[in-house]
DNA sequence: TCGCTTCGATTAAACGATTAACCAACTTGA
DNA sequence: TCAAGTTGGTTAATCGTTTAATCGAAGCGA
């Protein structure tokens, strides 16, 4: 079907091994032998198979992804970066869904190395216990996770969530949060907690043990902003407050996290943190190949984060116009 | 590293071939020596090479899943009903990304093939004229779409859309659309359409067009209800109106289309419609497993969808009760 | 008993690339 | 001039599995 190595060997009158080596550059060939190599690959439409590359020498060229549900929307954009790293190292991209309990996980990370995978990357479920798998793997998770490899840094964001708020003039905030157990959302929170100023305060409040107060009751309590520890939790909360008829932001603020597709389309647009998905697929990468090539793996790394503005704790001119017609 | 069948085959006193056959019950072997093959096999915890399989026999047992957009919150979905279903067979999932142009999709096309996917499944990019490239495929689109494989009745789910908000009482309809060159949205909205009974209005707007009017203006114009042809569009729509100060559903209804993750956790909820994914996922993998037998490509399908009435067509909080007994 | 089929297993040839080992022909240096 | 190194290639083994071809032994009908 495709013409092979065998096929430029004949045409060229050499061996197949001088045909490798001219394309890969390895062997000595000489400058001019190697040009004419080449063009007749080329010329040939030559396309290397992955799988007898892949059995001579144990490298694949896929890497596994790990996440513990694709459907949610948090991990679709890192898929998209990791697979747009690997990409352009001309790698793919294995995917796998650990969806269910942490035992589905460990299958999913068999199944990834029996399919050829190098090396993985992962985003581990809660209280994951890496068992031994015989390649590399990074762990995306947060920085108080042991074994983590690299992450975004989810307490500052905490802190410029906080900021942001006081400088915005808020001194009485409502940190809500989804389960106490996730160590991203217990960094974001103390991020936020430790950048509380003196003459702030902060409850926290995790949903997974009690639910949202009425919107009416949280002014009555006197909190002026509603700082969700992701944007997931961040729109429900909005869509709630503007359903009981409360004013976003003039009445509450809301902030988020994550930048959610969702977060700048919605109105107002919620203010929100960014991680640097590019930057942390790409660490995760570079900490697997590193691992690969028989090094040692890097360091843990963490990830600036930037802080996203928008109407959700500022009042622009057009919701004001929108809302007072 | 791993035992291999010569292990066996060794630890056994018979050759590989015999083992390779035990294993896979194809050739002729002794039911007797076939299980003490197997025993062994297990006990060594032995695992076929992929790679060596995929190299004699020619399939990789992995299949390339392209979308247009990883990160659009409409794929993920699709994309996890896509692992589900290989999972199920044993098969793997290469993802890739068409993010960019039509020629950054046929790139990611021939990544896939070279990468060593069997086969393809693809949700297509407007306007996608497939290239031959020598691997079954399967495409997930719309009906319209020549060379589509299988999709959802997006027509039907129009249908559903419209005689639900007809029996709810509303008469004039503004359907809402992105852009008019989605075969998907086009379907969509021809569906709600048609479903006009003869006392009904509805007026289409594609948002890539025009914008959307200011809301009081909706209401003075006579609308009653907003039919987005995806949540994606209704979910900021909602929004908009809330944030005007309108009450959703009782000033005006909002309904979507696809279901996604937020719609069933915003207030109101989104009445929406629901395709059955897990049913398309395993319809496209079918078409693909089919054409790798040398079967004939399955005839085009369409698969059902599912109406999800929620709050912002059905007001079911106490307020509306008090208002609307 | 002779031919013929069937059973149970072996042999050996692929699949397509990589790479260590080897080799002939030239350079070089002393 | 001769030993030693360099250059530019070839040979052949190897990765681990599948599978067509082969083969001895056993079973069987005539």
């Amino acid at each position: 079907m495709n013409p092979k190595l065998e096929d430029i060997a004949r045409a060229m009158g050499v061996s197949t091994a001088t045909v490798s080596n001219a394309l890969s550059g390895k062997g000595r060939v000489s400058e001019a032998l190697k040009d004419r190599i080449r063009q007749e690959a080329t010329r040939l439409g030559y396309v290397p198979s992955v799988q007898a590359r892949a059995l001579r020498t144990g490298r694949s060229g896929v890497i596994g992804l790990v996440l513990p549900d694709i459907a949610n929307p948090l991990f679709p954009a890192l898929a998209q970066s990791v697979e747009a790293a690997a990409q352009a190292r001309g790698l793919g991209v294995l995917i796998a869904d650990s969806r269910g309990t942490r035992e589905a996980q460990a299958q999913a990370l068999q199944r990834l190395v029996r399919q050829g995978a190098d090396g993985l990357v992962v985003v581990p479920r809660r209280g994951t216990q890496m068992p031994p798998l015989g390649v590399p793997v990074a762990m995306i998770d947060a920085a108080s996770t042991p074994g983590n490899t690299i992450c975004a840094d989810h307490r500052q964001g905490g802190a410029l969530i906080v900021e942001h708020l006081r400088l915005r003039g808020h001194r009485k905030i409502l940190i809500v949060g989804q389960s106490s157990a996730s160590r991203v959302q217990t960094d974001r929170v103390a991020g936020m907690t430790e950048a509380l100023s003196g003459d702030m305060t902060g409850r926290v409040l995790w949903l997974e043990d009690a639910p949202l107060p009425a919107p009416y009751d949280l002014l009555a309590d006197g909190f002026t902003a509603l700082a969700a520890t992701s944007d997931l939790i961040a729109l429900p909360l909005l869509t709630r407050l503007q359903a009981a008829g409360l004013r976003v932001p003039r009445d509450i603020a809301v902030t988020g996290f994550d930048n959610h597709a969702f977060s700048a389309l919605v109105a107002p647009g919620l203010t929100t943190v960014a991680q640097d998905l590019p930057a942390i697929a790409e660490g995760a990468l570079e900490s697997v190949l590193a691992q690969l090539d028989a090094h040692p793996a890097p360091p843990p790394r963490t990830v600036p984060v930037e802080l996203l503005v928008r109407g959700t704790t500022t009042s622009t001119n057009q919701t004001d116009k929108e809302t007072c017609p």
